[in-house]
DNA sequence: TTTCTTGATATGGTCTGACCAAATCAAGGT
DNA sequence: ACCTTGATTTGGTCAGACCATATCAAGAAA
């Protein structure tokens, strides 16, 4: 008898939607060129339409390429946007169930780093729009929900400044969740939200300094102090819950 | 006359794929449980069949669900994977001809992090892997491609061991991008492979004994030390370029 | 009874051909 | 020169059929 392993038969679209990946990835399919139409692919391919529609749909999902219905519409060949890879990572965060506590973490890593890059590589325009921010910031002191709001924008901005868009789009993706998970009482004092516009001042500092050092130490404070206050938030509240079992849940993004 | 802004028609799959995505996302839809099938979604969605795979095949792309062909077979609720989020990085890496230097930026950012939390987070098993990896890596210390693939794999034991599946994502992304972009001539002398081996040991005797500053500290030395001997190198290539114009091409991953 | 075949069946995968909806273009009329 | 208006090309949706695959169940063989 003999003994075959399993054959792998793939799907037709996903052979194509890997064909047209690659021809784009290697820059064959430059930015703005239309491919053939739905039709003409389907005679080229020697498949049926609805196989090719469903290959560009995989390309379209993964942000290669974009669609417009009408004459001279087409299918167009673009730039992965950072928006793709923080909806994959925000649908990461959210599926898994992902602790708080570790999107903290993974902010610990990235954001002084953005930091520091921000004060060796940031322009006249991204330092005019991070002050722009922080003053943002100071004006809706008073606000909480529009105070986060502010200082959800203020921490892109600096990231931006960076100019590095990996860590710009991990950030994003990052920023977003936590400012969603936020407890909103952790700012109820008014003393910890100016605290929290003197930490970034501080950086402001160094960023305008130049100093790529003090930014990140400065920036690796500020975020570190967000950290212990959550983590000290949350010890309180499981000394309550041990007054009140039953009630227990693990604080994550489900 | 009237002054309409113009009125996004969504298309009919992009809306079930949202409301499938939503109840999976949020627990009414459990892993392991399976959808109905196609023909089934069809008919309570009022939709065609055609229209309904469209939006399964979303859900497949994003990694949110799972289809087996076959009776009792149909698609299946699944956790996203890490995979999807490399994916997805990579694809972002190469689309975006993102410089390897941004890259190394990125890692500089993430390991020492992961470092930390391996040093304080780890358990017996991730030691154990982690050891056998080093070990690995001494016995590839002659093949310098061997050497490269086994560096990778203790980075990425490493990572793991911090038990963040979110830096656990980001660094096997950014880890696989940087083993591609490695120029092999980096580590044609036997010293520089032989340092690297040292340094993992030192990154390593401070998870061992939990130290979780030490471990970080180190890292990112050696991370670091990584950067520098890039740049080093870029910036020599980029003298030899000013005698050969016409030769000159930006380092990235395109 | 147990085991093995074998056909029925339910599922996703693919194809065909049609029609609808949107955007553009070009001819013709003002 | 500036609208109308209809033809044209494109993607979006639909209906129905058939294929490929995996399971299940009934019956045959041991």
């Amino acid at each position: 008898m003999l003994d075959l392993t399993p054959i792998d038969i793939p799907k037709a679209a996903d052979v194509l939607a890997d064909v047209l990946r690659e021809q784009i990835l290697d820059g064959q399919l430059g930015v703005g060129a239309t491919l053939p139409s739905e039709r003409e692919l389907a005679l080229q391919s020697g498949l049926s339409r609805a196989t090719v529609r469903e290959a560009l749909l995989i390309l379209e999902v993964e942000g290669l390429v974009m669609t417009r219905t009408g004459r001279s519409g087409g299918t167009e060949v673009m730039r992965p946007r950072t928006e793709t890879v923080q909806r994959s990572i925000r649908t990461f965060i959210r599926g898994q169930g992902i602790r708080f506590e570790s999107v903290l973490q993974a902010r610990e890593a990235i954001e002084p780093q953005s930091a520091r890059l921000a004060a060796l590589h940031h322009t006249d325009e991204d330092w005019a729009g991070l002050v722009e921010r922080h003053r943002h910031i100071q004006e809706c002191i008073a606000d909480v929900p529009a105070f986060l709001q502010a200082n959800l924008q203020w921490h892109v901005s600096l990231v931006r400044a960076s100019h590095n868009e990996l860590l710009i789009a991990f950030t994003q993706a990052i920023s977003q969740a936590v400012y969603e998970a936020t407890d909103l009482r952790g700012f109820n004092s008014p003393e910890v939200r100016q605290a929290v516009v003197q930490a970034h001042q501080r950086v402001m500092d160094a960023i305008e300094q130049r100093d790529g050092d003090a930014a990140w130490r400065r920036m690796g404070r500020h975020v570190g102090a967000y950290v212990e206050a959550v983590d000290k938030r949350s010890k309180e509240a499981a000394a309550q819950r041990l007054n009140r079992p039953g009630s227990a849940s693990r604080k994550n993004f489900e």
